[in-house]
DNA sequence: CTCCGATGTTTCGCACACTGAATATCAGGG
DNA sequence: CCCTGATATTCAGTGTGCGAAACATCGGAG
């Protein structure tokens, strides 16, 4: 994946940035699943866990935009969890629609371990950087995040993401 | 994801660039998977044809290994791949027992096509940076993968991945 | 040459993730 | 009250992913 990039030498730069954060990326992911793994659980539980534990109980509809999912497909995950007592579901006094879920003490034990390993894995490597270093990191992705973030929005606008199917 | 980090303030640094990292792949991911869509595609079938078109064409378990998968689920993507015509397989003449996976020309239109959207993404917000900015970036990057690398390999031989199945 | 272990691929059974199309239930306005 | 929209679930279908086992082939020992 290093070579053969037509013409080439503008980007190149660019091409291994990418690259970098594409294997860091990968290489985290596959810690984090196989962590998870040893813990009987799948990568969207961790996900979902670690929404829960961060801003604390919400609705499935809600959940479910966090995670960028269908209702349904949360549904099934919820489903999932809540066999392994990891949450609960507890309907909405107010509207009784609405199902809130909770993590449980055991979810919530679970989540605070898991993601340690990956994240570690990367605190190891980045307290080896000199400490320049990891300011001029933090200020660049800063810029990078934001720059693709503008991309992303005007993306976005131009073209929708199937979000309506008329009948 | 912000908030909620115990104690929080030794790796501060470090846990903003963890997190603008996660940002920008998980942004990355998201749009060539909306973009693979489009076109009919999945996301290992983007990678699959995007690893083929880089190295040439790959017997299955080099192209497993390259994805990170095992044999039995490359088999089942490359079977999709080919019932859309998008790759063929050919048996090594020299070692009977190899399939060779081949991008056929409809398949490296689409994989030219596809991915750009997700690379622009990256490189343009890159070309937005100043040019210091880009090499520091790519210096800090591969030092910081190498790290990362030295951390796996270390991890994996202390927890091995379940890979061994005495009879 | 024949047998036997090693290697490469596929098949099979299983579980999860994900989607879109129904469906049941509830909230609120006319 | 009835209709509309929102919320959650169910269902059928596809794709992904794994491990165990079957299968073909290769390579070397005897």
């Amino acid at each position: 994946m290093t070579e053969a990039h037509q013409g080439g030498e503008r980007g190149d730069d660019i091409h291994r940035i990418v690259e970098a954060i594409l294997y860091l990326y990968t290489e985290s992911r596959r810690v984090t699943k196989q962590a998870a793994r040893h813990m009987g659980l799948t990568g969207p539980q961790v996900s979902a866990l670690k929404v829960l534990e961060a801003v604390g109980d919400l609705s499935l509809s809600e959940l479910s935009f966090r995670m960028s999912a269908r209702n349904s497909t949360i549904t099934g995950i919820v489903d999932r969890m809540e066999r392994d007592g990891l949450v609960v579901r507890e309907r909405s006094s107010s509207d009784r629609r609405v199902v809130m879920i909770r993590a449980t003490e055991h979810g919530k034990e679970i989540a605070r371990g898991v993601p340690l390993t990956s994240l570690e894995l990367f605190a190891g490597a980045l307290r080896a950087l000199h400490v320049e270093d990891r300011s001029a990191l933090r200020r660049i992705l800063r810029d990078l995040a934001e720059h693709v973030r503008a991309e992303v929005e005007e993306h976005e606008r131009e073209a929708p993401a199937d979000g309506d199917a008329p009948p």
